[in-house]
RNA sequence: GUCCCCAUCGUCUAGAGGCCUAGGACACCUGGUUUUCAUCCAGGCAACAGGGGUUCGACUCCCCUUGGGGACACCA
Protein backbone atom coordinates (compact mmCIF):
# COMPACT_ATOMS: atom_id res chain seq x y z
CA UNK A 1 0.00 0.00 0.00
CA UNK A 2 1.54 3.18 -0.72
CA UNK A 3 1.88 5.77 2.00
CA UNK A 4 -0.22 8.55 2.06
CA UNK A 5 0.29 11.21 4.84
CA UNK A 6 -1.12 14.72 5.80
CA UNK A 7 -1.07 17.53 7.29
CA UNK A 8 -4.24 19.28 8.70
CA UNK A 9 -4.11 22.53 9.94
CA UNK A 10 -6.95 25.08 11.17
CA UNK A 11 -6.35 28.22 9.85
CA UNK A 12 -6.76 30.39 12.55
CA UNK A 13 -3.27 31.58 12.63
CA UNK A 14 0.05 31.43 11.43
CA UNK A 15 2.25 28.41 10.96
CA UNK A 16 4.34 28.07 13.96
CA UNK A 17 7.45 25.76 15.03
CA UNK A 18 5.42 23.38 16.13
CA UNK A 19 2.98 22.81 13.90
CA UNK A 20 6.03 23.06 11.30
CA UNK A 21 7.76 20.43 12.72
CA UNK A 22 4.71 18.20 12.39
CA UNK A 23 4.56 19.13 8.47
CA UNK A 24 8.08 18.17 8.03
CA UNK A 25 7.55 14.98 9.63
CA UNK A 26 4.70 13.86 7.66
CA UNK A 27 6.22 15.18 4.15
CA UNK A 28 9.46 13.26 5.03
CA UNK A 29 7.36 10.24 5.95
CA UNK A 30 5.87 10.49 2.45
CA UNK A 31 9.19 11.08 0.52
CA UNK A 32 11.02 8.78 2.48
CA UNK A 33 8.25 5.80 1.06
CA UNK A 34 7.90 7.53 -2.11
CA UNK A 35 4.02 8.34 -1.07
CA UNK A 36 1.63 11.39 -1.12
CA UNK A 37 1.58 14.18 1.07
CA UNK A 38 -2.11 15.51 1.46
CA UNK A 39 -2.60 19.41 2.77
CA UNK A 40 -6.15 19.56 4.09
CA UNK A 41 -7.14 22.84 5.62
CA UNK A 42 -9.58 22.20 8.40
CA UNK A 43 -11.81 25.02 8.41
CA UNK A 44 -15.25 23.78 10.37
CA UNK A 45 -14.43 26.51 13.05
CA UNK A 46 -16.18 29.54 10.90
CA UNK A 47 -16.26 32.23 13.45
CA UNK A 48 -11.87 31.63 13.67
CA UNK A 49 -10.89 30.25 10.29
CA UNK A 50 -9.71 33.33 7.84
CA UNK A 51 -8.16 33.34 4.41
CA UNK A 52 -5.66 35.34 5.93
CA UNK A 53 -4.39 32.55 8.02
CA UNK A 54 -4.68 29.98 4.97
CA UNK A 55 -2.24 31.82 2.69
CA UNK A 56 0.16 32.13 6.09
CA UNK A 57 -0.02 28.64 6.42
CA UNK A 58 0.88 28.22 2.51
CA UNK A 59 3.46 31.02 2.89
CA UNK A 60 5.39 29.23 5.91
CA UNK A 61 4.89 25.88 4.19
CA UNK A 62 6.50 27.56 0.98
CA UNK A 63 9.09 29.21 2.43
CA UNK A 64 10.54 25.58 4.08
CA UNK A 65 10.02 23.77 0.33
CA UNK A 66 7.06 21.78 2.09
CA UNK A 67 5.34 21.10 -1.32
CA UNK A 68 1.75 18.44 -1.44
CA UNK A 69 1.44 16.55 -3.84
CA UNK A 70 -2.53 16.49 -3.00
CA UNK A 71 -5.07 19.31 -2.21
CA UNK A 72 -5.02 21.74 -0.42
CA UNK A 73 -8.51 20.54 0.66
CA UNK A 74 -10.84 22.44 2.36
CA UNK A 75 -13.00 21.03 4.66
CA UNK A 76 -15.91 23.25 4.27
CA UNK A 77 -15.95 22.23 0.94
CA UNK A 78 -16.52 18.70 1.66
CA UNK A 79 -20.08 18.85 3.68
CA UNK A 80 -21.91 16.66 1.20
CA UNK A 81 -19.56 13.82 2.16
CA UNK A 82 -19.90 14.61 6.23
CA UNK A 83 -23.67 14.31 5.69
CA UNK A 84 -23.69 10.93 4.15
CA UNK A 85 -21.68 9.58 6.43
CA UNK A 86 -23.98 11.31 9.54
CA UNK A 87 -26.90 10.09 8.21
CA UNK A 88 -25.25 6.54 7.68
CA UNK A 89 -24.36 6.64 11.40
CA UNK A 90 -27.60 7.86 12.32
CA UNK A 91 -29.57 5.02 10.77
CA UNK A 92 -27.50 2.51 12.52
CA UNK A 93 -27.99 3.71 15.69
CA UNK A 94 -24.08 4.76 15.95
CA UNK A 95 -25.37 8.59 16.31
CA UNK A 96 -28.32 10.52 17.91
CA UNK A 97 -29.77 13.65 18.72
CA UNK A 98 -29.05 15.34 22.34
CA UNK A 99 -31.21 18.15 22.50
CA UNK A 100 -29.68 19.47 25.65
CA UNK A 101 -28.93 23.01 25.84
CA UNK A 102 -25.53 24.34 25.86
CA UNK A 103 -26.67 26.00 29.02
CA UNK A 104 -27.52 22.49 30.44
CA UNK A 105 -24.27 21.39 29.37
CA UNK A 106 -21.97 24.01 30.84
CA UNK A 107 -23.81 23.60 34.24
CA UNK A 108 -23.39 20.13 34.29
CA UNK A 109 -19.89 20.47 33.36
CA UNK A 110 -19.54 22.90 35.88
CA UNK A 111 -20.74 20.68 38.40
CA UNK A 112 -18.90 17.85 37.52
CA UNK A 113 -15.87 19.89 37.69
CA UNK A 114 -16.74 21.15 41.20
CA UNK A 115 -17.05 17.03 42.46
CA UNK A 116 -13.54 16.53 41.05
CA UNK A 117 -14.99 14.19 38.79
CA UNK A 118 -13.62 14.22 35.07
CA UNK A 119 -16.15 16.56 32.79
CA UNK A 120 -18.54 14.21 30.87
CA UNK A 121 -21.89 14.11 28.97
CA UNK A 122 -24.55 12.58 31.01
CA UNK A 123 -25.83 10.58 28.38
CA UNK A 124 -29.59 11.61 28.83
CA UNK A 125 -30.55 11.54 24.97
CA UNK A 126 -28.40 8.23 24.45
CA UNK A 127 -30.94 5.71 23.40
CA UNK A 128 -30.28 3.06 25.22
CA UNK A 129 -32.35 -0.09 25.48
CA UNK A 130 -35.86 0.03 27.75
CA UNK A 131 -34.99 3.72 28.01
CA UNK A 132 -37.49 5.94 27.92
CA UNK A 133 -36.38 9.62 26.28
CA UNK A 134 -37.23 12.81 27.81
CA UNK A 135 -39.79 15.17 25.31
CA UNK A 136 -38.36 16.37 22.77
CA UNK A 137 -38.00 20.42 23.06
CA UNK A 138 -39.33 21.62 20.48
CA UNK A 139 -37.19 24.91 21.12
CA UNK A 140 -33.90 23.34 20.57
CA UNK A 141 -32.19 22.62 17.55
CA UNK A 142 -30.61 19.05 18.53
CA UNK A 143 -26.63 18.52 18.16
CA UNK A 144 -25.96 15.04 16.98
CA UNK A 145 -23.41 13.05 19.16
CA UNK A 146 -21.47 9.55 18.18
CA UNK A 147 -22.72 6.65 19.90
CA UNK A 148 -19.78 5.84 22.24
CA UNK A 149 -19.33 1.60 22.49
CA UNK A 150 -19.67 1.59 26.29
CA UNK A 151 -17.86 -1.61 27.29
CA UNK A 152 -14.62 -2.36 26.65
CA UNK A 153 -11.39 -0.52 25.18
CA UNK A 154 -9.99 1.03 22.44
CA UNK A 155 -6.29 0.51 21.82
CA UNK A 156 -3.82 1.45 18.94
CA UNK A 157 0.04 0.70 18.63
CA UNK A 158 1.23 3.72 18.60
CA UNK A 159 4.39 4.31 16.02
CA UNK A 160 5.74 7.13 18.51
CA UNK A 161 4.45 6.03 21.78
CA UNK A 162 4.05 2.73 21.68
CA UNK A 163 0.90 0.71 22.97
CA UNK A 164 -1.92 2.80 24.27
CA UNK A 165 -5.45 1.58 25.46
CA UNK A 166 -7.87 3.66 26.69
CA UNK A 167 -11.33 2.15 28.02
CA UNK A 168 -13.89 3.27 26.74
CA UNK A 169 -15.79 4.17 29.94
CA UNK A 170 -13.84 7.39 29.87
CA UNK A 171 -14.99 8.37 26.90
CA UNK A 172 -18.09 10.24 26.04
CA UNK A 173 -20.76 10.98 23.27
CA UNK A 174 -18.32 13.47 20.88
CA UNK A 175 -20.71 16.01 19.34
CA UNK A 176 -19.96 15.02 15.82
CA UNK A 177 -22.56 17.86 14.39
CA UNK A 178 -23.44 21.30 15.84
CA UNK A 179 -26.84 22.66 15.85
CA UNK A 180 -26.50 24.41 12.82
CA UNK A 181 -26.19 20.76 11.48
CA UNK A 182 -22.31 21.54 10.31
CA UNK A 183 -19.95 18.64 11.29
CA UNK A 184 -17.51 19.01 13.86
CA UNK A 185 -13.42 18.49 13.60
CA UNK A 186 -13.23 14.84 15.64
CA UNK A 187 -15.78 13.64 12.67
CA UNK A 188 -14.37 15.28 9.66
CA UNK A 189 -11.25 13.92 10.46
CA UNK A 190 -12.29 10.72 10.61
CA UNK A 191 -13.97 10.79 7.44
CA UNK A 192 -11.44 12.97 5.69
CA UNK A 193 -8.40 10.54 6.89
CA UNK A 194 -10.83 7.82 5.53
CA UNK A 195 -11.90 8.72 2.50
CA UNK A 196 -8.43 10.22 1.70
CA UNK A 197 -6.95 7.16 2.19
CA UNK A 198 -4.48 8.28 4.72
CA UNK A 199 -2.28 5.69 5.96
CA UNK A 200 -0.16 7.01 8.74
CA UNK A 201 -1.71 9.67 10.61
CA UNK A 202 1.27 12.19 12.33
CA UNK A 203 0.45 14.75 14.27
CA UNK A 204 0.59 16.32 17.78
CA UNK A 205 0.65 14.68 21.07
CA UNK A 206 -2.56 16.75 21.88
CA UNK A 207 -4.60 14.60 19.97
CA UNK A 208 -3.64 11.46 21.60
CA UNK A 209 -7.23 11.69 23.81
CA UNK A 210 -9.10 12.10 20.46
CA UNK A 211 -7.49 9.19 19.21
CA UNK A 212 -9.83 6.39 20.91
CA UNK A 213 -12.86 8.06 19.69
CA UNK A 214 -11.73 8.45 16.43
CA UNK A 215 -10.77 4.98 16.23
CA UNK A 216 -14.18 4.02 17.31
CA UNK A 217 -16.13 5.85 14.73
CA UNK A 218 -13.56 4.72 11.81
CA UNK A 219 -15.16 1.11 13.24
CA UNK A 220 -18.75 2.32 13.13
CA UNK A 221 -18.21 3.67 9.96
CA UNK A 222 -16.88 0.25 8.88
CA UNK A 223 -13.29 2.36 7.72
CA UNK A 224 -10.02 1.42 7.82
CA UNK A 225 -8.24 2.83 10.84
CA UNK A 226 -5.10 4.10 9.77
CA UNK A 227 -1.68 3.70 11.67
CA UNK A 228 -1.15 6.88 14.48
CA UNK A 229 1.55 8.57 15.35
CA UNK A 230 1.64 11.11 17.87
CA UNK A 231 4.48 13.75 17.88
CA UNK A 232 5.37 15.41 21.73
CA UNK A 233 5.50 18.90 21.69
CA UNK A 234 7.98 21.37 21.30
CA UNK A 235 8.20 23.31 24.68
CA UNK A 236 10.46 27.00 24.77
CA UNK A 237 13.83 27.52 25.93
CA UNK A 238 12.24 27.82 29.23
CA UNK A 239 10.44 25.04 29.23
CA UNK A 240 7.40 26.21 29.49
CA UNK A 241 4.79 25.65 26.83
CA UNK A 242 4.57 28.02 23.49
CA UNK A 243 1.36 29.92 23.28
CA UNK A 244 1.11 33.20 21.21
CA UNK A 245 2.38 35.45 23.76
CA UNK A 246 5.21 33.01 25.11
CA UNK A 247 7.54 32.43 21.94
CA UNK A 248 5.04 30.46 19.63
CA UNK A 249 6.25 32.76 16.41
CA UNK A 250 5.68 32.18 12.97
CA UNK A 251 8.14 29.96 11.05
CA UNK A 252 8.26 33.42 8.78
CA UNK A 253 9.37 35.39 11.42
CA UNK A 254 12.30 33.02 11.51
CA UNK A 255 12.87 34.23 7.45
CA UNK A 256 12.99 37.71 8.90
CA UNK A 257 15.09 37.10 11.74
CA UNK A 258 17.96 36.03 9.69
CA UNK A 259 17.76 32.74 9.37
CA UNK A 260 17.89 30.72 6.32
CA UNK A 261 15.00 27.83 5.70
CA UNK A 262 18.01 25.15 5.53
CA UNK A 263 18.58 25.89 8.98
CA UNK A 264 15.46 25.81 10.18
CA UNK A 265 14.70 22.27 8.51
CA UNK A 266 17.67 20.81 9.82
CA UNK A 267 16.98 22.37 13.17
CA UNK A 268 13.58 20.86 13.65
CA UNK A 269 14.73 17.89 12.04
CA UNK A 270 16.77 17.18 14.32
CA UNK A 271 14.58 18.24 17.26
CA UNK A 272 12.92 15.25 18.71
CA UNK A 273 14.61 12.70 16.15
CA UNK A 274 17.22 11.25 15.95
CA UNK A 275 19.86 9.46 13.32
CA UNK A 276 22.71 8.56 15.51
CA UNK A 277 25.42 11.09 16.18
CA UNK A 278 24.30 12.78 12.89
CA UNK A 279 23.56 16.64 13.45
CA UNK A 280 23.94 18.10 10.36
CA UNK A 281 22.66 17.08 6.80
CA UNK A 282 20.13 18.36 4.39
CA UNK A 283 16.72 18.08 3.19
CA UNK A 284 17.78 15.08 0.83
CA UNK A 285 19.49 13.00 3.71
CA UNK A 286 16.42 13.20 6.04
CA UNK A 287 14.22 12.40 3.86
CA UNK A 288 16.69 9.17 3.19
CA UNK A 289 16.97 8.81 6.97
CA UNK A 290 14.17 9.31 7.93
CA UNK A 291 11.97 6.83 10.22
CA UNK A 292 9.28 7.30 12.91
CA UNK A 293 11.15 4.48 15.44
CA UNK A 294 13.96 7.35 15.82
CA UNK A 295 11.58 9.77 17.25
CA UNK A 296 11.76 10.44 21.04
CA UNK A 297 8.40 10.31 22.77
CA UNK A 298 9.30 13.09 25.33
CA UNK A 299 8.89 17.21 24.90
CA UNK A 300 11.61 18.83 23.52
CA UNK A 301 12.81 22.36 24.70
CA UNK A 302 13.63 25.16 21.88
CA UNK A 303 17.11 25.75 21.60
CA UNK A 304 18.37 28.97 19.79
CA UNK A 305 21.62 29.07 20.13
CA UNK A 306 21.79 25.35 18.41
CA UNK A 307 19.79 27.11 15.69
CA UNK A 308 22.10 29.63 15.10
CA UNK A 309 25.00 27.58 14.88
CA UNK A 310 22.93 25.51 12.28
CA UNK A 311 22.34 28.97 9.96
CA UNK A 312 26.04 29.79 10.67
CA UNK A 313 26.85 26.51 9.01
CA UNK A 314 24.15 27.02 6.16
CA UNK A 315 24.98 30.97 5.85
CA UNK A 316 28.99 29.04 5.00
CA UNK A 317 27.90 26.53 2.66
CA UNK A 318 25.36 29.25 0.94
CA UNK A 319 25.27 29.33 -2.57
CA UNK A 320 26.59 32.56 -3.11
CA UNK A 321 24.33 34.17 -6.12
CA UNK A 322 21.58 32.84 -3.94
CA UNK A 323 22.99 34.60 -0.67
CA UNK A 324 23.46 37.97 -2.42
CA UNK A 325 19.99 38.16 -3.65
CA UNK A 326 18.70 37.69 0.63
CA UNK A 327 21.55 39.96 1.66
CA UNK A 328 20.49 42.31 -0.99
CA UNK A 329 17.09 42.54 0.24
CA UNK A 330 17.97 43.00 3.90
CA UNK A 331 20.41 45.98 3.14
CA UNK A 332 17.47 47.52 1.76
CA UNK A 333 15.67 46.98 4.68
CA UNK A 334 18.40 48.91 6.61
CA UNK A 335 18.29 51.72 4.04
CA UNK A 336 21.60 50.43 1.75
CA UNK A 337 21.65 49.97 -1.82
CA UNK A 338 23.77 47.40 -3.05
CA UNK A 339 25.90 48.95 -6.12
CA UNK A 340 27.99 46.89 -8.56
CA UNK A 341 31.26 47.97 -6.93
CA UNK A 342 32.40 46.46 -4.76
CA UNK A 343 30.66 43.13 -6.09
CA UNK A 344 28.40 41.94 -3.59
CA UNK A 345 29.84 38.45 -4.00
CA UNK A 346 33.06 39.63 -3.23
CA UNK A 347 32.10 41.09 0.01
CA UNK A 348 29.86 38.26 1.22
CA UNK A 349 32.75 35.54 0.81
CA UNK A 350 34.46 37.87 2.71
CA UNK A 351 32.10 38.33 5.81
CA UNK A 352 29.89 34.45 5.49
CA UNK A 353 32.99 32.55 7.48
CA UNK A 354 31.86 35.20 10.59
CA UNK A 355 28.07 35.14 10.69
CA UNK A 356 25.57 33.22 12.06
CA UNK A 357 22.70 35.40 10.56
CA UNK A 358 21.75 36.96 7.99
CA UNK A 359 20.55 40.02 9.36
CA UNK A 360 23.53 40.68 11.11
CA UNK A 361 26.08 39.82 7.71
CA UNK A 362 23.84 42.49 5.54
CA UNK A 363 24.20 44.60 8.95
CA UNK A 364 28.47 43.75 8.70
CA UNK A 365 28.49 44.33 5.48
CA UNK A 366 26.87 47.67 4.85
CA UNK A 367 29.65 49.77 4.99
CA UNK A 368 30.90 48.53 1.95
CA UNK A 369 28.13 50.92 0.10
CA UNK A 370 27.37 53.69 2.42
CA UNK A 371 29.84 55.64 4.65
CA UNK A 372 29.75 53.96 7.96
CA UNK A 373 29.60 56.10 11.22
CA UNK A 374 32.06 55.36 13.30
CA UNK A 375 31.44 54.98 17.03
CA UNK A 376 33.18 58.22 18.64
CA UNK A 377 34.56 56.22 21.50
CA UNK A 378 36.62 53.96 18.59
CA UNK A 379 37.64 57.07 17.01
CA UNK A 380 39.72 58.63 20.32
CA UNK A 381 40.83 55.17 21.29
CA UNK A 382 42.34 54.05 17.66
CA UNK A 383 42.73 57.31 15.91
CA UNK A 384 45.26 58.87 17.89
CA UNK A 385 47.32 62.27 17.46
CA UNK A 386 49.94 59.97 17.11
CA UNK A 387 48.87 57.92 14.36
CA UNK A 388 47.46 60.14 12.45
CA UNK A 389 50.60 61.38 10.54
CA UNK A 390 51.90 57.65 9.97
CA UNK A 391 48.30 57.10 8.56
CA UNK A 392 48.56 60.13 6.22
CA UNK A 393 51.97 58.69 4.40
CA UNK A 394 50.87 55.51 4.27
CA UNK A 395 47.68 57.19 2.27
CA UNK A 396 49.89 58.72 0.35
CA UNK A 397 51.80 55.19 -0.45
CA UNK A 398 48.61 53.39 -0.99
CA UNK A 399 47.67 56.28 -4.17
CA UNK A 400 50.36 54.08 -6.24
CA UNK A 401 49.94 51.26 -4.86
CA UNK A 402 48.87 48.23 -7.46
CA UNK A 403 45.57 47.01 -5.66
CA UNK A 404 46.34 43.27 -4.41
CA UNK A 405 46.06 42.32 -0.78
CA UNK A 406 49.72 41.27 -0.97
CA UNK A 407 50.71 44.86 -1.94
CA UNK A 408 48.79 46.60 0.35
CA UNK A 409 50.24 44.22 3.48
CA UNK A 410 53.58 45.16 2.37
CA UNK A 411 52.74 48.69 2.70
CA UNK A 412 51.18 48.16 5.95
CA UNK A 413 53.97 46.31 7.26
CA UNK A 414 56.27 49.13 5.83
CA UNK A 415 54.62 51.62 8.14
CA UNK A 416 54.74 49.04 11.62
CA UNK A 417 58.21 48.61 11.05
CA UNK A 418 59.67 52.20 9.91
CA UNK A 419 57.69 53.66 13.09
CA UNK A 420 58.32 50.64 14.79
CA UNK A 421 54.68 50.04 15.91
CA UNK A 422 52.66 46.54 16.27
CA UNK A 423 50.58 45.35 13.80
CA UNK A 424 47.58 46.02 15.28
CA UNK A 425 48.50 49.91 15.73
CA UNK A 426 47.97 50.58 12.49
CA UNK A 427 45.30 47.81 11.49
CA UNK A 428 42.92 49.54 14.22
CA UNK A 429 42.48 52.68 13.31
CA UNK A 430 42.69 51.75 9.29
CA UNK A 431 39.29 49.29 10.31
CA UNK A 432 37.77 52.26 12.40
CA UNK A 433 38.31 54.63 9.46
CA UNK A 434 37.27 52.49 6.83
CA UNK A 435 34.84 49.98 8.70
CA UNK A 436 33.75 52.33 11.46
CA UNK A 437 34.17 49.55 13.98
CA UNK A 438 37.81 47.75 15.03
CA UNK A 439 36.63 44.68 14.13
CA UNK A 440 36.99 43.20 10.46
CA UNK A 441 38.57 40.40 8.67
CA UNK A 442 41.83 40.94 7.35
CA UNK A 443 42.43 44.70 7.10
CA UNK A 444 44.28 43.85 3.90
CA UNK A 445 41.56 42.09 2.22
CA UNK A 446 38.94 44.88 3.30
CA UNK A 447 41.33 47.08 1.60
CA UNK A 448 41.03 44.95 -1.12
CA UNK A 449 36.94 44.55 -1.92
CA UNK A 450 36.21 47.86 -0.81
CA UNK A 451 38.76 50.00 -3.73
CA UNK A 452 41.11 52.39 -3.74
CA UNK A 453 38.97 55.19 -4.50
CA UNK A 454 36.75 54.53 -1.33
CA UNK A 455 39.61 53.62 0.74
CA UNK A 456 41.66 56.90 0.34
CA UNK A 457 38.53 58.80 0.61
CA UNK A 458 37.30 57.18 3.88
CA UNK A 459 40.93 57.52 5.16
CA UNK A 460 40.92 61.19 3.58
CA UNK A 461 37.92 62.30 6.16
CA UNK A 462 39.79 61.53 9.11
CA UNK A 463 43.55 63.25 7.93
CA UNK A 464 41.74 66.53 7.07
C1' G B 1 -10.08 16.47 40.06
C1' U B 2 -10.18 12.29 36.28
C1' C B 3 -7.76 9.93 32.22
C1' C B 4 -3.46 9.65 29.02
C1' C B 5 1.69 10.45 27.97
C1' C B 6 6.77 11.43 29.36
C1' A B 7 11.57 11.20 32.47
C1' U B 8 20.06 10.23 30.22
C1' C B 9 24.91 16.24 30.82
C1' G B 10 22.12 23.37 31.33
C1' U B 11 19.81 22.10 26.13
C1' C B 12 19.05 18.53 21.75
C1' U B 13 20.14 13.53 21.91
C1' A B 14 22.89 8.09 21.29
C1' G B 15 21.69 3.92 24.07
C1' A B 16 16.69 -1.77 22.06
C1' G B 17 20.28 -6.45 29.49
C1' G B 18 26.66 -7.29 29.42
C1' C B 19 29.88 -3.25 23.86
C1' C B 20 28.76 2.21 29.25
C1' U B 21 34.87 4.03 32.83
C1' A B 22 27.37 6.29 29.60
C1' G B 23 28.92 8.47 23.26
C1' G B 24 27.92 12.90 19.99
C1' A B 25 26.18 18.03 19.23
C1' C B 26 24.92 23.16 21.07
C1' A B 27 26.26 26.24 25.06
C1' C B 28 30.21 27.04 28.56
C1' C B 29 35.67 26.87 30.09
C1' U B 30 41.02 26.28 28.60
C1' G B 31 44.73 26.22 24.91
C1' G B 32 46.32 26.76 19.65
C1' U B 33 45.93 29.27 14.72
C1' U B 34 45.02 34.54 13.37
C1' U B 35 46.32 41.24 12.09
C1' U B 36 41.44 42.69 15.87
C1' C B 37 36.68 40.24 16.25
C1' A B 38 34.75 35.94 14.37
C1' U B 39 35.79 31.35 12.06
C1' C B 40 38.65 27.01 12.50
C1' C B 41 41.45 23.21 15.40
C1' A B 42 42.67 20.59 20.09
C1' G B 43 41.28 19.63 25.02
C1' G B 44 37.99 20.13 29.33
C1' C B 45 33.48 20.58 32.53
C1' A B 46 28.86 18.15 32.72
C1' A B 47 23.69 13.32 33.03
C1' C B 48 21.08 7.80 33.63
C1' A B 49 14.97 11.78 39.09
C1' G B 50 14.26 8.54 43.80
C1' G B 51 12.91 3.76 45.82
C1' G B 52 11.78 -1.18 45.24
C1' G B 53 11.83 -5.60 42.35
C1' U B 54 13.20 -9.25 37.94
C1' U B 55 18.16 -11.06 36.46
C1' C B 56 24.50 -13.97 37.17
C1' G B 57 24.20 -8.76 35.37
C1' A B 58 20.25 -3.09 34.56
C1' C B 59 20.52 3.51 31.66
C1' U B 60 18.02 -0.37 29.30
C1' C B 61 12.41 -4.86 31.72
C1' C B 62 8.27 -4.45 35.82
C1' C B 63 6.02 -1.69 40.05
C1' C B 64 5.64 2.57 43.25
C1' U B 65 6.94 7.64 44.41
C1' U B 66 8.26 12.28 42.66
C1' G B 67 8.46 15.68 38.84
C1' G B 68 6.88 17.50 33.98
C1' G B 69 3.38 17.67 30.00
C1' G B 70 -1.27 16.81 27.51
C1' A B 71 -6.63 16.08 27.27
C1' C B 72 -11.36 16.64 29.39
C1' A B 73 -15.80 22.68 24.26
C1' C B 74 -21.93 22.84 19.64
C1' C B 75 -12.24 24.75 19.06
C1' A B 76 -9.21 22.19 16.06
Amino acid sequence: MTVRTRFAPSPTGFLHIGGARTALFSWAYAKKHKGQFVLRIEDTDVARSTPEAVQAIMDGMAWLGLDHDEGPFYQMQRMKNYQQHLEALLASGDAYYCYSSKAELDALREQQVKDGVKPKYDGKWRPEAGKVLPETPADIKPVIRFNNPKDGTVAWDDLVKGRIEISNNELDDVIIARGDGTPTYNFCVVVDDWEMGITQVIRGDDHVNNTPRQINMLNALGATVPQYAHLSMILGSDGQKLSKRHGAVSVMQYHEDGYLPEAVLNYLGRLGWSHGDDEVFDIQQFCEWFDLDHITPSAAQFNTEKLNWLNAHYIKNADLNDLSVDITKRLVGLGVTVQAEPPINNVLELYRERANNLNQLAADIAYFYSVPEANANEVEKHITAEIKPVMAVMAETLKSTSWTAEAIHEVIAAAVKENALKFPKVAMPLRVMLAGIAQSPSIDQVMVVLGKETVLNRMASYLK
